[in-house]
DNA sequence: TCGGAGATCTGAACACGTTCAAAAGGAGTG
DNA sequence: CACTCCTTTTGAACGTGTTCAGATCTCCGA
């Protein structure tokens, strides 16, 4: 009794989380509405007030539910800081992949993947903390280098990687590259959290400027005589379990 | 009267807080005592148990106390994290400068800088897992990139900096290259947060690995050809705000 | 139309970080 | 010793994320 009460909204709850194709023939769409409310109500709070000032019943409040409903969609505030995680990365590989159409220039290429970046998580800043604070916690469902959160960083990594197609590139270093970008990109965004400039105006020069400069250096690593020191490099990140993993 | 009450026990928090040293000739021994016994029974439950799993109401009765006498001694849980931030620190610097004695050897000495660091948290990664929630908030008290850090980070800066004296480096790559330092270990921090070989293996080798390419990449740059690449870099990090602050 | 099985929703209760008014302790002064 | 003024300690109470036992709703087959 008290089992079946619990697995099923839990079985529920997972088939949500997870893969959003239903497995069974059974559509649930008005929950699937509701889930979406509460998404969208929860991201406007957390913008308007800041994520630990709004409270779970606010959230529930401004979505029409009881305390408790709210759960049922979100099994933790933090599952909801996730859900924008995700969303924010669907959002940022379509306006990337829409802009590298653009032009088949490499440097104007990552512009773009750093810009449309920007312009997804422009009015998020404190979501992007509360998204940052599991980052030390390898066990958190929200640690962005956890375990848990592997398909979506996969997926960025991805679109970063979509931005050096058809660019001439020693071969070995292409995983490296989307990887550093990847990388990079988070360090970008660290940088924008700080950033209290009108328009993340020191943040775009910061992109632009780091990204000259990784041209220039992979440029010159992509020289004949270099080879080597790309082997060096890549080891050391074989080792660490950091490439292609 | 209320506000007595508010303030005495503020202002003591404060002198503790901020500077060690007592400005008034009262010389509160019972007081320093006490603070670090619930400082370190808290640290001890900490490593024992997970940060979230310790309670504060186990870390006032391990320590003997009512759970308000712990908040007497530290405003939040939050603060005592921020004391083991500043403690490790201390440690770092002792050990690191230590070490130093022993080589003149840049590879060498790097290698200790990162390795005594190594050393101080090897038993932490939970408590680091703590440290770093802050990492997104500008604003939090523990955010290792805020202004309430500063202090720490400086230090830590200045432990790396150590390294370099007597080496041969461009003058105006010294800082630079402190901080540059600064930033690896806090990303072989990172690493070492979910490395789970035994002893910490792969950090350390990660962490060699890196060093090996950091030199390799700073006696590249400092070919007498590099100047102008050397100072795009520069450019760029000084209008980040980002060199030497 | 009715009964039943999920799905969805409800609000009280709980856990734990934090606050606070007041009690207890302790040292200096008369 | 008694008084006073801090310092230190106490535990009840509060706010907020989370849980849970059950109420209600929806839809389908008979």
């Amino acid at each position: 009794m008290t089992n079946a009460k619990k697995k099923t909204p839990g079985a529920t709850k997972k088939k949500r989380v997870a893969p959003p194709k239903p497995v069974k023939a059974r559509t649930p769409r008005k929950s699937e509405e509701t889930r979406r409310i509460v998404l969208d109500t929860a991201l406007a709070l957390f913008r308007k007030r800041g994520f630990d000032e709004t409270k779970m019943r606010d959230i529930a409040e401004g979505a029409g539910l009881a305390l408790g409903a709210a759960y049922y969609y979100f099994p933790s505030k933090e599952a909801i800081v996730a859900a924008y995680y995700q969303r924010a990365q669907d959002e940022h590989n379509q306006r990337a992949l829409a802009a590298y159409e653009g032009t088949t220039d490499l440097r104007a290429r990552l512009r773009a993947a750093f810009h449309t970046k920007l312009e997804v998580v422009a009015h998020d800043r404190r979501i992007l903390g509360a998204v940052l604070r599991g980052v030390g916690s390898p066990d958190d469902p929200l640690s962005i280098f956890g375990a848990a959160t592997r398909a979506i960083r996969e997926q960025s990594i991805a679109t970063f990687d979509a931005a050096l197609d058809g660019q001439a590139l020693p071969a070995d270093l292409r995983p490296l590259v989307a990887r550093a970008l990847w990388t990079l990109h988070l360090g970008v965004l660290l940088y924008f959290l700080h950033d209290r400039s009108p328009r993340q105006e020191r943040t775009r020069k910061l992109a632009d400027g780091a990204l000259d400069l990784l041209l220039d250096l992979l440029s010159f690593a992509s020289l004949p005589g270099m080879g080597p020191l790309r082997a060096r490099l890549l080891k050391v990140l074989a080792e660490a379990g950091l490439a292609v993993v």
